[in-house]
DNA sequence: ACCAATGGTTCGAAAAATGAACCGAAGAAA
DNA sequence: TTTCTTCGGTTCATTTTTCGAACCATTGGT
């Protein structure tokens, strides 16, 4: 394994319940060894990428992830153009909405949206990692990834995360094939108890799935007229999200609902 | 030089008016062999730190940075603070209020906020680089940092970016005694023509200098009220924004103007 | 007082990185 | 149309850097 990435990859421990992290601790996460861990942090250190902090000197993000993610949102508003749509989207549902992009082989949350309207709603975080197998984003984007991408995600220990998840891949299979069909999938409380999502891909210049828009509500408010609802908004924002990141539909994409 | 360190330096070539580098354009940039910079950025991209984009396959920053800095930014919510402090400096003055962080050897510009009322404003962009010589922030770091950085800043070659511009160390210095003595600083020109900007330091919880918050405006309205009134929100805000952020002040610093 | 765990350091051996030279492709110039 | 230049990308003997077992001082818990 390279240098490069063998650095880089330590930053992937951290998350929002572990924001800062000990020398030891990062050693034994990562299976590198402490005197490895620690010239690689001082590297990353030098360049702002992670900093100490506190009495017992442990590590965290460091502020030059602020100065480059504001670079690469100046040269590809993805989150802006993300949130412009999801706050439509959400005045339009009166739900939960989410964008989450593929990263290597994770999904991650971009940006999200909460309607006012409901006491109870759906909560999401930015830069959470959803899994594949039991989210509507998740399959949404695995239905039009390329085949090996597919077989690679559902090759993996699919986690039962609640008692309503899906974990057996030739039924995941069956319904990616719905999905292709209708350009939309949904998910019920396979994430989350009580959580049921529609979601659609979004698709790149060149006709690549990136990602993922999604509706999120409490499987309590989802009655037929509901549903029915939040589909067309989500076709017509998902379509709009794409379009407005210069994105192109594939060949068969499904821009109307099925009668 | 370290491998790691290699390849993040090939980040620091990316900004706001050079968003994508093609592979030759920056084995030049950078004066590494064209087939290093291959390797190094082939380890980034597969980590989502760079991609590539277009018929020519040029480079740019990847999403990675979105997540990571919206990690750091839930662990250390900088940002979020800088911009509630500067609203309120901004709603008191009227004018461009700003917050930069000093990152390594630079100054960089965190985020900033616009004040509605007037038809002319000083414009700003987050992610940008100031020098310290000749900006109000430069120079309220300067004042505050370890002399043996402040002595290897002014021991650069200073450009002289308008007819204003101080680059005479010796005059500059006299200058940041001034400063430390008042606890703010201010420069008329040196960056931008007509433009006239007040600056105060900012510290961390173990009164380290870590970046300056600054009012900007241009020097046609800086009547002396106009002055003395950004002079005191400055000062109010500046402080507040160094407690809410967990920092203190080093001892001796000003917090009161002098009669 | 003792022990365990921490962050941090060292240097001969092992592993990875380097870069001159090369390739095919594409676009510009003649 | 042909030639030339520059591009992104690749190779592998040589060079450089990284590795990690063993060690250190410090700190906190028992």
């Amino acid at each position: 394994m390279g240098t490069v990435a063998k650095a880089l990859s330590l930053l992937d421990f951290f998350n929002r319940s572990r924001s800062t992290i000990g020398l030891s601790d990062l050693a034994r996460l990562s299976g590198l060894n402490k005197a490895t861990v620690h010239r690689l942090l001082s590297e990353l250190q030098a360049q702002g990428f992670v900093e100490q902090t506190g009495a017992a000197r442990e590590y965290r993000l460091g502020p030059a992830f602020l100065r480059l993610a504001a670079l690469r949102e100046a040269a590809v508003p993805m989150r802006d153009l993300a949130q412009t749509v999801l706050a439509d989207l959400c005045a339009a549902t009166h739900e939960t909405t989410h964008v989450s992009l593929i990263q290597n082989d994770a999904l991650v949350t971009l940006t999200y949206a909460y309607a006012p309207l409901h006491g109870t709603r759906v909560t999401m975080e930015d830069a959470e990692r959803l899994t594949f197998h039991n989210t509507a984003s998740g399959l949404a984007v695995l239905a039009f990834s390329p085949p090996d991408f597919t077989d690679a995600m559902l090759a993996r220990p699919l986690e039962k995360r609640t008692p309503l998840t899906v974990t057996d891949p030739a039924r995941i299979r069956a319904t990616l094939t719905r999905v292709r069909e209708s350009g939309m999938s949904q998910c019920v409380g396979g994430f989350e108890d009580d959580v049921h999502s529609h979601a659609m891909p979004l698709f790149d210049s060149e006709t690549r799935v990136i990602g993922a828009i999604a509706v999120a509500a409490p499987s309590a408010r989802m009655t037929p007229d509901h549903q029915a609802l939040i589909r067309r908004a989500l076709r017509h924002h998902g379509l709009r999200l794409t379009r407005l990141m210069g994105g192109f539909l594939p060949d068969g994409f499904q821009r109307e609902e099925a009668a």
